[in-house]
RNA sequence: GCCGGAGUGGCGGAAUGGCAGACGCGGCGGAUUCAAAAUCCGCUGCCCGCAAGGGCAUGAGGGUUCGAGUCCCUCCUCCGGUACCA
C-alpha cells in the first residue's frame, strides 16, 4: 500500500476517495448546489417540472446512524440526482423528529436537559449524513423541537380544536359556523351523536333555543363536536415510565419501549376525533400509489363493517331493574339476518349495565351467583391485556341473572357477562348467535346455553362436515343440521346460506338468501324503530395526551371551574418550563411530569396568552400539564419543508400549491410545462403532493394514518390544496446481518461461534452445531456494522453503491462486508478507464468503437429505466457491464466518457463530480443534462435467434432484423442440427416469435 | 387462525409467458511478481461423457400453454402484520 501511494498517487484508494469526497462535499455546501427554488425566488424557473422526494423523518438517537438508515436515503438521493439531470426542480429535504422519550430518559438518569442531548444527537446525525454526500437542501433543515416549528404544530392543534365535522357536507368546518347555525336555529341543537365521550342518555337530549341555554350546556354541546376533545379514558398507564400509552404502544400488556407493565386507569385526556374521518381515510386509499400491503393494513386498521344496530329490551316482567340500569341493550351485528338464532346476550365486564348491577347487591338473583359475578368482573377489569391473551382461547363468563327479549322471537334470553366481548367496540354488548359464530358457540358450549340453527349451509358444506350416522343424502343432512348444528364437525358455519327456523309474529325470513335476509330484517327493524342500518369501524379516537416533559405543550389552559380555554394563535408557541428534575412521578395513579413545574402551571390568562375576549387577563388559570405524543411533529413536517422560514403561516400558500399539486401521469403530456400554482382538481391531479415518500414499513399504519388525518383537516379548512399528503409511497427493506442459530432456533452472537470447516459452524462454548442465518442487527448479537468504519475503508461512493447493489430496494437483505470489494473494484476500474494512476492525466482513444457506442446508448437507456422503477441494483449491474466491456474492447473516447460520468453521478456523485471537473467543466455535474438515447442504437441489424425443439434449445441462427416469419422458418429448417433432429420428416408445427425465439414441434 | 410477501448455484441476486442463473462475492487455474497484495485472462448449477453431446435443475405436487421461475389449483417452509372487532 505504501508503495502504491508513492508510485501510483492517482490510484483510486480509500485515501483518494476520502480526499475527493470531502472536497466536493465542502464545495456543494459552499455553492448551495442542491438548493431547491421556490416560486418567488429570483432564480425560480416556472418552466421546470417539480419533484418532491421525501425521506421519512429520522429520530436522531445518541448512538448515531447505523447502516440501515442510508438504504432509503441513498435510493432517494439517486432518484433526486437523476431528476436533476432530467431538468426537474427537485425538493429533497432533511430534518429531525426530535421530541421523545429517549432524550427524556437520558435526562432522568443524568440531569442533562433533553434539548442538549437532542442537539448533540442531531449534530452527529447531520455530520454523518453529510459524509454520504446526500443532495439535501440543508437550507430547509429544521427539528420538531425548534420553537419556530412547534409553534405551528400547536397552531394546527388549535385549528382542530376550533373545528367540527359536518356529516352532511362530509368535511370539517370552523366551530364558529356550528355555533352560528345553532343560534340561528337552522340546526338541531344536540350533543354530537358520534361523540365517543358521551353516554347515550346525554346524546338523547334535545335543546330548543341556543340563547336560552346556560353557558355550561352550550359548552357541553359545542365541545362534543370539536375535532379535539377531553375525555375520561381508560388509558394504558405505565407506572414505570410515568406516562399513559396509546393502544398501539402497548404490546401484550407491556410498554413497547422498555417492556414495562401497563395498568388500565381512567384519566382525562385530549383525544383527536379521527373516527370522524374513518370513511374518507378508507376511501381515499384507492387513489394512492402505495404498496398494496400498506393499503391493506390501513384498511384493516380502520376496519369498516356493515351491519345493523338493534335494541333488545331488558325483561322487567319478573322484577324491577336496579336504579341507573339501562332498560335496553343496544348491540351492533354484521349478521342481523341471524337474529332468530340469538339465544343469549353478552355484555362486556365494563358495560354500564354491569356497573348498575354491582352497585345493587340484592337485585341480581341468588347471592352466591352474584358474588361469582362480582369476582369475575373485578378479575377481568383489572386483568391487563397480557393476561387476557396469555390465557387460552377458552371462553369464560357469568350470568347476570337478567334476561332480554329477542325482538324477533319474543323469547326471554339470558344476559351473560363475558370478557370475550370488548367494551371498546360497538356498544360493548352483543346478541350471541352460537350456531353461526365460533366465539358464541364456544361460550355456549362452556356455559350450557342453547344453540339454534338459522342459516342452512350449502349442500357441499353439509356433505363435508356431516357427522357419522346421518344418511348420505342432502335432505337428511339438511334436516339434521336444522335440528342439531353442533353435531357437524370442523367448526360452526359462519358463511352465507339460506335462512331457516326464522318465522315470527312480525317478520319471517325463512327461505331467503343471507343477503336478502339482511335487507329484510333491517327494513323491519327500521319500520318498527327497533334498530337501524349501521356502519361500524374498528378505528377508535386517537389518544393524544402524554404525561411527559419532552413534547409539545398543549396551547390550552383551564380556569378555576376546570373549563378549558385556548391560547390565542398570536401567543404561540407555548414553551416548556425549565426543569431541574426529570424523574417521573412513579405512581400507580397517573400524574404528568409537568405538574412539578408549579410556577409555570399556575399563572394568569394574560401570561398564558389567552385572548381577553375569552378570559379576563387577571383570571387565574392552570396550564395543561400533558404534552403531545411523539407522532405530533411528524404529522406535518413535509409541509414545513416547503417554506421552513415562514413566520406568518405554517406554510406559504404559493409554496404549498407549487410543491404539493402534482399532475396525474395521464394528464401530463410529455414535455408539457406544468402550470405553476394551478389549483388542485381531482381529474387533472394526483391526490397526494409528495411525489415519492420512502421509509420503512414499520410506519405503515400509525404515522401514515395520522399524517393523512391531519392533512385532511388542513384540506377541509382550506389550508392545503390536496386531499392526501403522499402520492407515491415506497418501503425500503430491512438491512439484516449474519447471526447463528441453535437447533432450538435461539440466536447466538457472531463472536461466540467458530467455523470449523467451510460452512460448518459450532458454538465455541458448548461445541453445539449452529447454522448461519440472518437477523436484525443488534447489540446482543454483536453484528452491528458501523457506517463510519466502512466509509473509512472504502469511501462513501463505494458504500452507497454497495448498499444499492445488494438486491431489490424493497427486499430485506443481509449485510455482508466481504462483498464490498465488488463495487469498490468497479469504481477503481471506472476511474482507471480514463485516469493514469501514476500521473493523474486523462487519456482516451480517439475513434469510437461502433459496438461500444451502441452499448453506451443501451446502458444509458437501461440505467434511466431502472432508476424510474427503483431497480437500482440492476442499474448498477448495467454500469458494471458497460465498464467491463469498455476495458475489454480497448478504451473509450472522451465524449463517451463524459456521458458515462453523468450516468454514474447519481450513484457515485463524488467520483463523478471529480471526473467532471477533470474533464474541464467549471460548473457542477449536478444539473448536466442526462445523455440522450438514440432509439436506432437500441436495435441490432442482425438478431441471433434460439431454436427450440419441443421447448429445448437445440441450436441458433442469425437473421436480419426485419426478417419475416416465413423467411425465419426457411432458415430454421435449413439448420443442420434441426434437420438432424427432424430426420427428414416435416415438422408438425413451427412457432416463430419474431425477434425472440423459434419453437418447432416435430411430426 | 386470518391478511400480506417471499422460496432460483456455495452466498447476494437477474430474468415484458420465449436461451434459467445477468452482475457481484466466493472458489479453481493461469499471467505478472524474488514473494505477496493489487491488477489482468480463463473456468465455475448438478450428473453422465475423452469429446461432440445428452440428462436433471427455480420449495413439493398437479394443471393451462407450442413454450412456465413467471399464470391457475393444492400443500410445505420462512419473513412481516394482525388477532376474541360481533
Amino acid at each position: 500500500m505504501a508503495d502504491d501511494a508513492a508510485t501510483l498517487p492517482q490510484r483510486y484508494t480509500a485515501q483518494l476517495a476520502d480526499r475527493i469526497e470531502t472536497t466536493w462535499q465542502s464545495a456543494w455546501a459552499r455553492e448551495q448546489t442542491f438548493r431547491a427554488r421556490n416560486p418567488g425566488d429570483a432564480d425560480f424557473d416556472p418552466r421546470q417540472p417539480k419533484f418532491y422526494c421525501l425521506d421519512m423523518f429520522p429520530y436522531p438517537s445518541g448512538a448515531g446512524l447505523h447502516v440501515g438508515h442510508p438504504v432509503g436515503y441513498t435510493a432517494t438521493d439517486i432518484i433526486c440526482r437523476y431528476r436533476r439531470h432530467q431538468g426537474y426542480n427537485v425538493l429533497h429535504p432533511m430534518g429531525w423528529d426530535a421530541f421523545g422519550l429517549p432524550a427524556e430518559q437520558y435526562a432522568i438518569q443524568t440531569g442533562v436537559h433533553p434539548a442538549v442531548t437532542t442537539r448533540r444527537a442531531i449534530d452527529t446525525f447531520r455530520r454523518q449524513l453529510q459524509r454520504f454526500g446526500f443532495s439535501y437542501d440543508w437550507q430547509r433543515e429544521f427539528g420538531t423541537i425548534d420553537p419556530g416549528y412547534y409553534r405551528w404544530t400547536q397552531w394546527i392543534w388549535l385549528e382542530a380544536y376550533h373545528a367540527w365535522y359536518d356529516r352532511a357536507r362530509d368535511r370539517a368546518r370552523p366551530i364558529a359556523d356550528l355555533e352560528a347555525e345553532f343560534r340561528a336555529g337552522t340546526r338541531e341543537i344536540r350533543v354530537n351523536p358520534d361523540a365517543a365521550e358521551h353516554a347515550p342518555a346525554v346524546k338523547a337530549q334535545r335543546f330548543d333555543r341556543w340563547d336560552d341555554l346556560d353557558a355550561g350546556t352550550r359548552r357541553l354541546v359545542i365541545d362534543s363536536w370539536r375535532l379535539v376533545y377531553l375525555a375520561e379514558q381508560t388509558v394504558n398507564w405505565c407506572p414505570k415510565l410515568g406516562t399513559a400509552l396509546a393502544n398501539e404502544e402497548v404490546i401484550d400488556g407491556r410498554s413497547e419501549r422498555g417492556g414495562h407493565p401497563v395498568l388500565r386507569k381512567p384519566l382525562r385526556q385530549w383525544m383527536y376525533r379521527i373516527t370522524a374521518y374513518a370513511d374518507r381515510l378508507l376511501r381515499d386509499l384507492e387513489g394512492l400509489d402505495w404498496p398494496e400491503s400498506t393499503r391493506t393494513m390501513q384498511r384493516e386498521w380502520i376496519g369498516r363493517s356493515e351491519g345493523a344496530e338493534i335494541d333488545f329490551a331488558i325483561d322487567t316482567s319478573r322484577g324491577t331493574l336496579p336504579a341507573g340500569a339501562p332498560d335496553r341493550l343496544r348491540v351492533f351485528t354484521t349478521r342481523p339476518d341471524t337474529i332468530f338464532g340469538a339465544t343469549y346476550m353478552v355484555v362486556a365486564p365494563e358495560h354500564p349495565l354491569v356497573d348498575a348491577l354491582l352497585s345493587h347487591a340484592d337485585s341480581a338473583g341468588a347471592p352466591p351467583a352474584f358474588e361469582r359475578l362480582r369476582a369475575y368482573v373485578t378479575r377481568s377489569r383489572n386483568r391487563a391485556d397480557v393476561d387476557r391473551i396469555a390465557e387460552t382461547k377458552e371462553k369464560t363468563g357469568e350470568p347476570t341473572g337478567l334476561f332480554a327479549l329477542n325482538p324477533a322471537t319474543g323469547e326471554r334470553i339470558p344476559i351473560q357477562v363475558a370478557d370475550y366481548v370488548l367494551m371498546g367496540y360497538g356498544h360493548g354488548a352483543i346478541m350471541a348467535v352460537p350456531a353461526h359464530d365460533q366465539r358464541d358457540f364456544d361460550f355456549a358450549m362452556a356455559s350450557g346455553l342453547p344453540v339454534r340453527a338459522v342459516v342452512l349451509p350449502p349442500d357441499d358444506w353439509l356433505a363435508a362436515h356431516a357427522p357419522a350416522g346421518v344418511a348420505a343424502d342432502a335432505a337428511s343432512r339438511r334436516d339434521r343440521f336444522a335440528a342439531d348444528p353442533g353435531a357437524f364437525g370442523g367448526g360452526i358455519f359462519a358463511g352465507d346460506g339460506t335462512v331457516i327456523n326464522s318465522a315470527g309474529a312480525d317478520v319471517s325470513l325463512n327461505g331467503l338468501a343471507t343477503a336478502d335476509a339482511k335487507a329484510q330484517v333491517i327494513a323491519w327493524l327500521e319500520r318498527t324503530g327497533l334498530g337501524t342500518r349501521r356502519v361500524n369501524y374498528r378505528l377508535r379516537d386517537w389518544l393524544f395526551s402524554r404525561q411527559r416533559y419532552w413534547g409539545e405543550p398543549f396551547p390550552v389552559v383551564f380556569d378555576e371551574a376546570g373549563d378549558h380555554h385556548p391560547v390565542s394563535p398570536g401567543a404561540l408557541p407555548v414553551t416548556l418550563p425549565e426543569m431541574t428534575d426529570y424523574q417521573p412521578v412513579e405512581s400507580d395513579e397517573p400524574l404528568p411530569l409537568l405538574g412539578k413545574a408549579t410556577e409555570w402551571v399556575h399563572t394568569t390568562a394574560r401570561h398564558a396568552g389567552v385572548d381577553p375576549s375569552v378570559l379576563p387577563p387577571d383570571a387565574k388559570v392552570r396550564r395543561e400539564t400533558n404534552t403531545m405524543p411523539g407522532w405530533a411533529g411528524s404529522c406535518w413536517y413535509y409541509l414545513r419543508y416547503l417554506d421552513p422560514a415562514n413566520g406568518d403561516r405554517f406554510v406559504g400558500r404559493d409554496a404549498e400549491r407549487y410543491w404539493m399539486v402534482s399532475r396525474r401521469r395521464s394528464a401530463a403530456a410529455p414535455g408539457e410545462a406544468p402550470a405553476v400554482g394551478e389549483p388542485w382538481s381531482p381529474d387533472r391531479h394526483h391526490a397526494g403532493g409528495v411525489d415519492l415518500y420512502v421509509g420503512g414499513s414499520e410506519h405503515a399504519v400509525l404515522h401514515l394514518l395520522y399524517a393523512r388525518f391531519w392533512h385532511k383537516i388542513l384540506f377541509d379548512l382550506g389550508h392545503v390544496s390536496t386531499p392526501e399528503p403522499f402520492g407515491r409511497l415506497f418501503h425500503q427493506g430491512l438491512l439484516t446481518s449474519f447471526a447463528y442459530q441453535r437447533s432450538d432456533r435461539s440466536l447466538v452472537a457472531i463472536d461466540a461461534v467458530t467455523e470449523h470447516e467451510p460452512g460448518v459452524f459450532v458454538e465455541t462454548a458448548t461445541g453445539e452445531r449452529v447454522t448461519q442465518t440472518t437477523a436484525k442487527m443488534s447489540k446482543s448479537l454483536r453484528n452491528i456494522v458501523n457506517p463510519d468504519d466502512i466509509i473509512r475503508g472504502y469511501g462513501a461512493d463505494t458504500f452507497r453503491l454497495y448498499e444499492m447493489y445488494l438486491g431489490p430496494l424493497e427486499a430485506s437483505k443481509p449485510w455482508n462486508t466481504q462483498d464490498i470489494v465488488g463495487p469498490f473494484r468497479f469504481l477503481q476500474r471506472f476511474w482507471r478507464l480514463a485516469v493514469d494512476e501514476r500521473t493523474g492525466a486523462l487519456s482516451f482513444r480517439d475513434e469510437p468503437s461502433a459496438d461500444l457506442e451502441r452499448l453506451l446508448h443501451r446502458t444509458v437507456a437501461r440505467v434511466g429505466a431502472d432508476i424510474d422503477r427503483l431497480s437500482l441494483h440492476t442499474a448498477i449491474a448495467a454500469l458494471i457491464e458497460f465498464v467491463n466491456e469498455a476495458v475489454r474492447s480497448g478504451g473509450i473516447t472522451r465524449d463517451q466518457y463524459q456521458r458515462l460520468v453523468i450516468v454514474l453521478s447519481p450513484f457515485a456523485p463524488h467520483m463523478a463530480e471529480e471526473l467532471w471537473a477533470r474533464l474541464g467543466h467549471s460548473t457542477s455535474i449536478a444539473r448536466a443534462p442526462w445523455p440522450t438515447v438514440d432509439p436506432a442504437m437500441l436495435e441490432d441489424a442482425v438478431i441471433e435467434l434460439p431454436i427450440q425443439v419441443l421447448g429445448r434449445v437445440r441450436g441458433r441462427i442469425e437473421v436480419p432484423k426485419g426478417a419475416d416469419a416465413a423467411e425465419i422458418e426457411r432458415l430454421v429448417l435449413a439448420h443442420p442440427r434441426v434437420a438432424e433432429i427432424l430426420d427428414g420428416k416435416p415438422p408438425r408445427k413451427v412457432i416463430v416469435v419474431p425477434g425472440r425465439i423459434v419453437n418447432l414441434i416435430p411430426g
